[in-house]
DNA sequence: ATTATCTATAGATCTATAGATAATGC
DNA sequence: ATTATCTATAGATCTATAGATAATGC
């Protein structure tokens, strides 16, 4: 048995666990994650509810499981990111509504009371605005052509990356999020 | 009687329908609407569950009344959206976190399947894109001086105001939304 | 021997309907 | 007479626990 085949060996419970995470994934999209029944996820696993939670616990132990594929969320490592590998995430998500959809679902929930992916998000968001300042600065320097310092333009950023993904989402007829993202780096980077 | 008291009379039955909308307003912000129960509203304004449905019959009929209440999401009429204008909307939108946490909630629900504020919204951006094109072609003329056209401007205006929401909602501390906000019509308006 | 899955079921909800009673408006 | 509100309740869910049975791994 070569290496990699070994380094990425999954029982057949762990391949469980990924199936169920992929349902679950989907529910998600669909119903929310209040709205996404342990029924649900386990009819499209084919098995009972029952069945569902000897493999996790609970429904909370689910999403947080969800939410542990950070690859999903972040599909670009750490500092890489410079502007044409942010396009190209713009893009990449443009083609997984499926995805932006369950992202978008759970960052609506996340803002009500005592939700299970609040801080997860919270989180998250601190982190990427960091990452994002960080990009920035290695790419222009202290001072953006705009003017705006890395700091401040970061949370732009990232607003216009989730504001698009909604307009997309319900009306991806009207809106081309990856040209209008374009439209938004070429604002930032032009002086 | 003068003619303003008549004008807004209201019967008790309105003044009851409205206390019974504001409390949904409240309720969604906390759980969302699929998280919102009956009982939950109906115990806000200190009713039982079926009392509460005499005014509404149906739950949906009460998300339809809190989507109706149009002045609250879109607090600027028409044509008035001029750039001094939108600061001011973000800046009101700062003080009130609940109505702002209630829009992003639905928003969010609003892109999983069959939701009932699905339409709603998809109409709702449609409409605000075109007024916000609109109200920059009359302060800028068919080319920003950024060189955007008013349309290709228009959705990205939108994105940031929303996606500045989910980051301040979740974490206003690190979030000045209005100052985030003035930074993005600084890099619309310079060229 | 351990892991996976199932049946049975408890105990909470939830929305909505039916019909009785209390309050209000002419 | 009409409107508002209540009690009672049907009928669906939902999550989670208990315990039995089947499948798998050493």
């Amino acid at each position: 048995m070569p290496y990699g085949d070994a380094m990425t060996a999954r029982t057949r419970s762990e391949e469980r666990r990924a199936e169920i995470v992929r349902a679950t994934l989907e529910v998600i999209a669909e119903r929310g994650y209040r709205g996404a029944s342990l029924a649900a996820v386990a009819e499209r696993v084919g098995l009972t509810q029952q069945g569902l939670l000897h493999h996790f616990p609970t429904k909370e132990a689910l999403l947080v499981a969800v939410l542990g594929e950070r690859d999903q969320w972040d599909a670009l490592p750490g500092t890489e990111w410079r502007a044409e590998l942010l396009v190209a995430l713009v893009e990449y998500n443009a083609m997984r509504p499926g995805i932006i959809q369950t992202f978008s679902a759970l960052l609506g929930e996340s803002v009500t009371e005592g939700h299970p992916a609040r801080a997860f998000f919270t989180r998250r968001y601190t982190t990427v605005r960091a990452h994002m300042a960080e990009a920035l600065r290695a790419e222009y320097g202290e001072r953006l052509p705009s003017g705006l310092t890395p700091e401040r333009a970061a949370p732009l950023l990232v607003a216009v990356m989730d504001g698009l993904q909604y307009q997309w989402l319900l009306d991806p007829e009207s809106v081309d999020m990856p040209a209008a993202f374009r439209d938004f780096l070429t604002l930032l980077g032009e002086d």
